[in-house]
DNA sequence: CATGATTATGTTATCGGTAACATTTTTCTT
DNA sequence: AAGAAAAATGTTACCGATAACATAATCATG
C-alpha cells in the first residue's frame, strides 16, 4: 500500500515550508506568483491533497453531518436521506448514516459516536414516536450542546432546534376532502400503530377532518394497520369481516402507500374491483404510485424539499451559533385512478 | 457549544498521565486495579470517549468503507447499501456512501477523497458499464495502491480485487427455463441500454440460453429498454406494433422488476389479461413483486449477500494485505402469478 | 541610501490521541 | 535485606495540517 503523501513531503520537494504550502492549498493572497506556482506543481505533480483527519484534528469539525432515521431501505426515509446527501455534497460535506431501525431510539451509542466524530450537525427524521419521547428528547438535547440538530418529524415545542415537519393537517385533510368531492360519506383510516404518537395524531387529524365535513367517524373505520403492505392486507380483511357489508366504508385512507398496497391485493383478493367498490388514498407518493392497478392517488409530503431544508439550515447554524428555526411543508395530493376520479366517478 | 472532554482532561482529573488513560480505555491488562478504577470513574463522569479524528490521524486508518454506486434510490443499490451499512456495523466501521448518477464513473476527484480520508476500503457497485471501462479501472487500479478493492458487478479479469458477481448465466437460464416449461416458445428480452456491456452480457446469456433450447431468436425479440418503468412502457409498445399479432412474442423477459412494472401497465392499457395474454418475468425481486397484479415472478441475485461478502472480504483485507478474492453469488427465480404458473397454465 | 512600511516566508505550538521507550514502584527470590 | 525481575506508570515524539507569531525580503519615500 502506497503512503500518503504529506504536506511536508511537499513543502520539502519544493524548498519552502509547510506553511506556504498551506497558503497555496488554501489560496491565500499573501504568495510570491513564483513560489506559488512552484509548489503547485509539486502538489499536481503528486496529487497531493491535505489529509482529511489531520484537518478536522486541528480544525475541530468534520464536514460531516449525520442522517439518523429508521432504515433507509423504507422509501420514505431513502428520498431522505437522498435529498440529504445531494445538498450536503453541494456545500462539500458528507453525510455519515445511523439507523435507528423500528424504536427510532438515538442510543447513548450514537450519541457518543456523533460526539467523538464532530459533527458539524445531526438530522433526526421519525416517524413513530417512541413510546417516551422523553428519552429521545434527552438525547437530542444532549446533542444540541455539541453541534446544531434538526428534526423532520411531529414537533415538539419543548424542543430548541432546527424543526421541520410535514403539514399534518392537510395530509388528512386533502383526501378526506377529494373523496367527499367525489361522493363518498363512510371513509375509513388504516393507519399506523395505534399506540405511536403521531399515528394518532394523523389519526385524530383524519377524525376532525370527518366531524368537519359531517361525515361519520365511526370507530370501526379507524383501525390499526402498521407500516407495510401485510399489515395492510391483514388490517383491511379484520375491518371487513368485522362489519356487514351494509355498512362497509367506501374509501379507505392508508397510512402510507405500502399499506395501500397491501389493502389493494386484499380488496382484489376478496373480489372487488377497484376503484368501483373501493376507493383508496395512500400517503407518500412513492415511484410505484403510478404503476399500480389502478394507479394511486396519494399524498405527498416532499420528504426531499424537507431533506434540503434541513440540511441548509444545519449548515447555516453551524455559523450564527444557536439558530432555533422551525418550518411546515406543506402537502400535496397527487390524483390518480384509485378514487375514480379519472372516470367523473362519484359515489352515491 | 460544549467543549469536548479531552484525555488530557481525563488524565488531570484522574491524576494519572495520558498513557495510563489511554491503556484504561484500550483495557491495556498492564493497569493496577485500583487505577483502572479510578480513571473508568472519570471517564464514566464526563462520558468521555477518544476523538476519532484523532485516532484516525494517529493510526492513518480510518474505520471507514466508501461505497460507491449509481444511486441510492434505485431500489437494488439501495439494498446493497443497506446490507453493506449493517454488515460494517457489525464490524464497528462506519460506510461512506459517494454516488456517481448514471455514467457510473470514479471520478478523480472521488478517488482523491477516498484517499484524503484514509478510507479503509471501498465497494464499487454498478450495472451499466461506461462505455470505456479503461478510466473505471485505472481508478480502481489506483485505489488498490491505497486500500482493499472490492467490486459487485460484471468481472473483468484484468484487474486484481475483490470481485463478487452476480450468476449471469442462471439470470438468464432460470427465466427462459421457466418459461420453456410452461411452454412458451417465443420469448422476448426487454433489457437495459444495448449500449452498455452489462446488458448486452445478459442479452447474449438470453440468446445463448434461447437457442440451447431451440427457440427462434428473433431479433425484434430483443430491445433496448432503459432501465425504468417508462421505458419499459415506450420499449413494449415498441416492440409489439412492429410486428404482426400472430408474431408477438408470448412471453417477455424484463432487465429488472421496473421495466417488469412499466411493461404490465402498457399491456393492460392494450387490452391484453396477465399472465394469460403474456407472460411477464422480471429481475431482482423487489419488494412490490408480491404486490403488482399479477404478482410478479422474478430473479433474485441477492444483493444483500454479494454486499455482505464483500464488507467481510474487504474487512480482511485490511489485515492481510493484497488478497484477491473472486465469487459468483448464484440467481434464484422467485416464481409468483406472473407467469400462471399458479394456474397450471400452460401455453399451447 | 537609510528607514519605515509592506509583503513574503519560516518557526512553532496546537489539535487529541498512541505507542515506543524510560523510569519508577512493587514483588519475588535467595 | 539486597538485588533481580516484573509490573505499573510516566515521558515524549509523532500522526498531518493550521495559524499565530516571528523573521526575512522587498519596496517606497524623503
Amino acid at each position: 500500500m502506497s503512503r500518503k503523501i504529506t504536506i511536508y513531503d511537499i513543502a520539502r520537494e519544493a524548498g519552502v515550508s509547510t506553511a506556504t504550502v498551506t497558503r497555496v492549498v488554501r489560496r491565500d493572497p499573501h504568495v510570491k506568483e513564483a513560489t506559488r506556482l512552484k509548489v503547485q506543481q509539486v502538489i499536481d505533480a503528486h496529487a497531493y491533497s491535505p489529509s482529511i483527519s489531520a484537518q478536522n484534528l486541528e480544525g475541530g469539525r468534520s464536514r460531516s453531518l449525520a442522517v439518523v432515521l429508521p432504515v433507509v431501505s423504507n422509501l420514505y426515509f431513502n428520498r431522505i436521506f437522498d435529498a440529504a446527501y445531494w445538498e450536503a455534497e453541494k456545500n462539500g460535506c458528507s453525510i455519515r448514516l445511523f439507523q435507528t431501525m423500528e424504536n427510532q431510539a438515538i442510543t447513548p451509542e450514537i450519541v457518543n459516536e456523533l460526539i467523538r466524530c464532530r459533527m458539524d450537525g445531526v438530522l433526526f427524521a421519525g416517524s413513530i414516536w417512541s413510546e417516551d419521547r422523553g428519552d429521545l428528547n434527552s438525547a437530542l438535547e444532549k446533542l444540541g450542546k455539541y453541534m446544531p440538530v434538526a428534526t423532520i418529524c411531529p414537533p415538539d415545542v419543548s424542543l430548541e432546534c432546527i424543526c421541520i415537519q410535514s403539514d399534518l393537517v392537510n395530509c388528512s385533510r386533502l383526501p378526506v376532502r377529494h373523496l367527499h368531492t367525489l361522493g363518498h360519506r363512510r371513509i375509513a383510516f388504516l393507519g399506523g400503530s395505534m399506540h405511536s404518537k403521531d399515528t394518532s395524531r394523523r389519526g385524530i387529524g383524519f377524525l376532525e377532518q370527518l366531524r368537519q365535513m359531517d361525515l361519520p367517524d365511526d370507530p370501526a373505520y379507524h383501525v390499526d394497520a402498521g407500516y407495510d403492505m401485510e399489515s395492510g392486507e391483514r388490517a383491511v380483511l379484520r375491518m371487513l369481516s368485522g362489519l356487514d357489508r351494509s355498512r362497509w366504508p367506501t374509501a379507505i385512507v392508508t397510512f402510507n402507500d405500502l399499506v395501500a398496497l397491501g389493502v389493494m391485493k386484499q380488496l382484489k383478493k376478496m373480489g372487488l374491483s377497484l376503484p368501483q367498490d373501493m376507493a383508496i388514498i395512500g400517503c407518500d407518493n412513492q415511484f410505484f404510485c403510478a404503476y399500480t392497478d389502478p394507479s394511486l392517488t396519494s399524498v405527498d409530503l416532499h420528504p426531499e424539499e424537507m431533506a434540503q431544508s434541513a440540511i441548509r439550515e444545519l449548515l447555516l447554524a453551524r455559523e450564527s451559533s444557536s439558530r432555533s428555526f422551525a418550518m411546515i411543508r406543506d402537502a400535496t395530493l397527487v390524483i390518480r385512478e384509485s378514487c375514480g376520479a379519472h372516470l367523473g366517478f362519484r359515489k352515491l
